[in-house]
DNA sequence: GTAGTTAACGAAAACGTTTGAGTGTTGAAA
DNA sequence: TTTCAACACTCAAACGTTTTCGTTAACTAC
């Protein structure tokens, strides 16, 4: 097994002294170009690699970065990361990714392991858990040691760090205009309980593209599904709902749905129940994800820009670090949607 | 700003030495009670926690292992590293994600930050890009160090370590008798070209259920896409293709399609040519994804156990990790896989 | 009273690096 | 002849731990 060469043990077998060495390895004029020339030829031969380890101990940072997000199964979260790793490797930094699996213990739990020294800074959407329970005290702990916070996604008012948010209310409103655009008048809206921050707020972007066109807002045509973290009980429980509703308001003629999975339920209710989409229903969706590229039809959705959330997210917190002025403002991005149009409406 | 506190600085407040401290937070009968006690109470008040960098350097290892996929923003790369990470969690490890993008320069790169004493193993899954250099440099330098290197899904015969695969032409060989057992004769197979291992496997299981069961093995039965990089421009030649071959053979009666996306586009051109499934054709996929769930109809998938495969991958890493005994043979783990039957067969 | 034991703690090396402050040897200017 | 800078290095502290090996003082046993 080929041992790991050191800076200590270049310097024994060259007679020399370490810093000698660590000089020599630096281009330090300090040294004379002969040894200098020595140092580095021996140095490349066996391949030397400085210790990231001593290295981080010595400048009291690690060049890594600790992502925590809910979940990696998710388009949305899997593009960000996406987006978070083409820049953070541009600039040398690693990312270190932990799961928070919508737990607020396990999100804490995470926090507090990476900020051992893990790593510099942190980039993270909240839990589910966490958004109930509002305890942010794990994140004011680790701003409070000076360790700068990025929040996306899934934020809150409670914390003042630098924050990438989309516009989600604008992205409802947005879809809504696409709809009404499109002719349709009676358009249900398929969101989540309320303190889901996206779902709320894409309710209140619905409701303002409804009053601002004239429409008449019924409250009705709201419906706040209720979630089981059990996806499979979730589903069959999704898709009466949306089939009572169907049938009781034959008048429907365009659905948006706050996420892929619900737009999919809608749509094999239809199927069912034969109806034609986007003839007779129109479906818009939140998440442009695989689901709405590949579905039959293919779905009209509002592109939330999820890579682009990541990158920006990772250079407002590169930025931060790099910059030995701590006293910059916190600052909010928000990133806006676009509806991306396919077949369903 | 909170300073973070360190052994140094409780020693110096309480007026005993550094080593003192030290032994007295790990509870070492060899400080009196009373000076333990003392020193706990202070730790726990200024909410002491050690310093993982400096005891990475001190111990050699840093409790994390590095992961290089090709891409996250795949449904099964995201199940293994959600697999991976539940096990290494729950051992006190952390998880480091790297992205190789398909890319064998980029994967090297990875590997060598990574190994600069950033982690203690990886675990990893080929890029294309290595696929088809058939370079393993990168990954025989790592292991000469002694560090453990698990690979999964895409692997090769070229190095000796552990590794976790799937039984690709087992899979083939259950969709297709699946198939033939719902009366299919004529299958066709729709897969990449053969330097993706896993394509060629999967294409090998076919012809041997095709000749087991005493169907005739047609080679024009199997179309083996040109995959683009640029996957907007290789998906319309994709339907392009199947178009070509349905057409040309009105008998073909089921497919079979190494991934979901090749399924979801022979979905979307017999819908166009009004061909029902499964009256008329029957299809099958591999990897039991969202799209298999969500399409209309829904998929038949061969599931791969993702989330299974990251778990036993990191099992086995960390399992080697904590073992004194580095003489442990190399050892292949095979994942079975299991066909998940949907509407569309 | 001397040797031996034990309890309670401290000093120092080690992990691998960086870096500012020395040190000794030249050669040249004053 | 003295002084001084330049050169080419080396020393040692520091980053925050762990751990081995002392050291001291009190106590026990004979």
């Amino acid at each position: 097994m080929k041992q790991k060469i050191t800076l200590k043990k270049i310097a024994q077998e060259l007679n020399v002294s370490i810093s000698t060495v660590s000089k020599a390895l630096k281009d330090s004029t300090e040294i004379g170009v002969e040894t200098r020339e020595r140092i580095k030829a021996f140095a490349k031969f066996y391949n030397y690699r400085p210790n990231n380890i001593a290295l981080s101990l010595k400048h009291r940072k690690t060049k890594t970065i600790g992502v925590i997000i809910p979940e990696v199964v998710h388009y949305f979260f899997a593009q960000v990361i996406d987006g978070i790793e083409k820049v953070a490797s541009e600039k040398g930094y690693n990312v270190i990714v932990a799961l928070s699996n919508e737990s607020h213990e396990k999100e804490v739990i995470n926090m507090e392991t990476l900020a051992d020294s893990l790593i510099d800074g942190f980039i993270l959407s909240l839990s589910k858990g966490t958004m109930q329970s509002q305890d942010f005290h794990h994140i004011e702990e680790v701003m409070s040691q000076g360790m700068p916070v990025v929040l996306f996604d899934r934020t809150t008012d409670q914390i003042e760090c630098d924050k990438v948010v989309v516009d989600d209310s604008e992205g409802a409103y947005q879809a809504v205009n696409h709809l009404i655009r499109k002719g349709r008048k009676n358009i249900l809206l398929l969101t989540t309980q309320d303190y889901i921050t996206v779902g709320r707020l894409r309710t209140q972007g619905y409701i303002k593209a409804i009053q601002d066109s004239g429409l008449v807002l019924d409250n009705e045509f709201i419906v706040k599904v209720v979630d089981n973290k059990n996806s499979n009980s979730a589903l069959p429980n999704l898709e009466e709902q949306i089939e009572k509703i169907i049938s009781k308001y034959p008048q429907i003629d365009a659905i948006i749905a706050v996420n892929e999975i619900y737009a999919a339920a809608a749509l094999r209710v239809f199927r069912q129940a034969h109806i034609q989409v986007p003839e007779e229903i129109a479906v818009v969706c939140f998440t442009d994800g695989l689901i709405s590229k590949f579905s039959t039809p293919t779905l009209t959705t509002v592109s939330q820009h999820s890579e682009e959330i990541g990158k920006k997210a990772a250079k407002i917190l590169i930025d931060r670090l790099s910059s030995d002025d701590n006293e910059i403002p916190a600052k909010t991005e928000v990133i806006q949607c676009t509806v991306v149009e396919r077949e369903s409406t």
